[in-house]
DNA sequence: CTGAAAGCGCTTACAG
DNA sequence: CTGAAAGCGCTTACAG
């Protein structure tokens, strides 16, 4: 019934816990004979030693600790899985916990973490939650994913989010759009602000006037803003979404309602989700290489929990990937209600495609 | 440094181990006194208790694993939100273990559990890691979800592929179509297989000719089989595909060479996975709902952890969602090398859309 | 080469 | 109400 222990096989090979425990274990010297003896032991008892126990021992688990934010995206499938093709290669496993709305939860998360995992990869974008995860760096591997500024401080992976967003922008300008929107993220998320502040910037820069709705990283909220951005007399003539999730519910909306993508508004997402390059039409977007970032983030972690000294702040930077749904501004197409600034003709006749 | 221990903080608020314990835990009955002084002393040293050690002593590691196979579609991202959202709701962690090409994989992957969950979740729909999780299951609860036949003897669930499988050609015979073919899943995955099965049985009774083509599940495998079911001189009417990944692949596949969908070519796909509904048209699928089924299905394991006396096979029927990718084919449209059995005129004007 | 013993950090009857 | 002690299942110096 009760599953086999060291004990067990020891008596029934008839040696010591320490000999099972170094033949299982490659470690130490054996005799052939005693070998065989655990081994047929271990055979006729099913025995598998329990990981816990030895973790106990070893003060070593073995699995890496994932915090998530609350909302799973496609672009966080992909991080996992870019990280758990990585733990398997190196022999760890994954402990994954979500559903973190807020930084006390994710806190709670942070903690139960403990005597579980040898390491940790946080995710969750609130400002707070970095702390904690500085807090707790004292005893423990932490890698930070959370996004924002660059802190050479502690090991981190930051996409370059402001300067993907004035890329797109300019992307767009370049274009010949004039009327560039932007739907945000969630407020209080740092990636979300470094991609709104890229673009509040960009715009600046080419004296435009801002357009800015709020979204929520959902499919949901992209909706609601293209909707209200189709509402406005003086309607976008490109939207720039925090990231595809919105970008493609936006899309979509901007369809049923009867618009047109890219010829009566161009889009632009961030992350390239495998998504991106499904809808039609395909999603222009600043991609970042997911999974490729996950594997990455993951191998960087295990090389913290075996040595240390690593401070490094990798910074991902996004490339514009051009698709349909981002073209020039059709000649002589004009739109009511506009306040144009400058009236340029598009110099780039389709970038690609 | 080091992580405080009980230890340290029983000698802080200079009481004995088993005390620091009781307050944590709120067994036994301590003074107003004595939990104040522990308190604070877990407060001064940020104490946080060691799961691990914990989980030795009372064999209990709140954590449940998830047995993955190798390929990770949103199928099973949307699967595995849906046990994370249940876990954080009864106090467990989710551990994944993906990536399991074979069933030796697999095996290994199960083996290296013990210890360090309380029960298991095995979704790799090989033949033989199921007989691998009935060994398993002498010692530790194990909930099957690795697709095929209904099995009475364990607990499990499974999904009806058999009879979504004919529902899926009666909704396109019904259509008008004939000519109908299958993109089918891997061999030696049961779910393929019984995918497979309900196909050939539904096109037999309706005494129509049958044309398969293999796939994998994968949104490649989807596009090479359009591309070769495109390049056929009986180029099929209707495709059924036996998940959405690979109809999602062969719609596009389609639309690329310049079919039209439904109207050239109607599409089915299985599982309802988020990306159905946001392609162009939108596909028509059998619908599980996923996400409610990870919930369940996490659900019933930790039942199973608490008490016993539960082998019940729970069948989910999936729901026949007709979108756009399936439409009467058009009257009076021909097409050239078709043996059809039967004409008959479509009864169905879009049943729904 | 092999075994007895201590120790990993907790919990939990069992005495007091 | 509280503490000493055994025990969870392993590993690992340390002697032999």
């Amino acid at each position: 019934m009760k599953p086999a222990t060291i004990r067990d096989v020891a008596d029934r090979a008839d040696v010591s816990v320490a000999s099972v425990s170094r033949v299982l274990n490659g470690s130490g010297p054996v005799t052939g004979a005693t070998r065989q003896r655990v081994l047929d032991a271990v055979e006729a008892l099913q025995y598998v030693p329990h990981s816990g126990a030895r973790s106990l021992s070893t003060s070593k688990t073995n699995t890496v600790g994932v915090i998530l934010p609350d909302l799973y995206g496609e672009f966080f499938s992909e991080l996992i899985r870019g990280m758990d093709v990585a733990a398997r290669a190196l022999g760890y496993h994954l402990i994954v916990s979500s559903s973190h709305d807020d930084a006390d939860e994710a806190a709670s998360a942070i903690r139960s973490m403990r005597g579980r995992v040898d390491g940790l990869i946080v995710l969750s974008p609130h400002l707070r939650s970095a702390n904690l995860a500085a807090g707790l760096a004292e005893r423990m591997p932490v890698l930070l994913m959370n996004g924002g500024a660059v802190d050479a401080a502690r090991p981190s992976i930051v996409v370059d989010n402001h300067g993907g967003a004035v890329a797109a922008v300019e992307h767009l300008i370049a274009l010949g759009r004039r009327r560039i929107a932007h739907i945000a993220g969630p407020t209080g998320n740092l990636e979300a602000e470094a991609r709104l502040a890229g673009y509040l910037e960009a715009m600046a820069a080419a004296g435009l006037p801002t357009m800015v709705v709020d979204g929520a990283f959902t499919r949901d909220s992209g909706e609601a803003a293209a909707a209200e951005l189709a509402a406005r007399k003086d309607r976008p003539d490109a939207v720039f979404a925090a990231n595809d999730n919105m970008a493609v519910g936006a899309l979509l909306a901007f369809q049923d309602a009867g618009l047109r993508v890219p010829e009566d508004i161009a889009m632009v997402g961030f992350d390239d989700i495998p998504l991106a390059g499904l809808v039609r039409p395909a999603l222009t977007t600043l991609k970042i290489q997911i999974a490729e970032t996950g594997r990455k983030a993951l191998e960087r972690l295990v090389g913290l929990i075996g040595s240390t000294a690593d401070t490094a702040c990798e910074v991902v930077r996004p490339e514009l990937v051009v698709r349909a749904s981002s073209q020039p501004i059709p000649t002589g197409f004009g739109v009511a209600g506009a306040d144009q600034n400058i009236v340029q003709t598009p110099s780039l006749e389709g970038e690609k495609l």
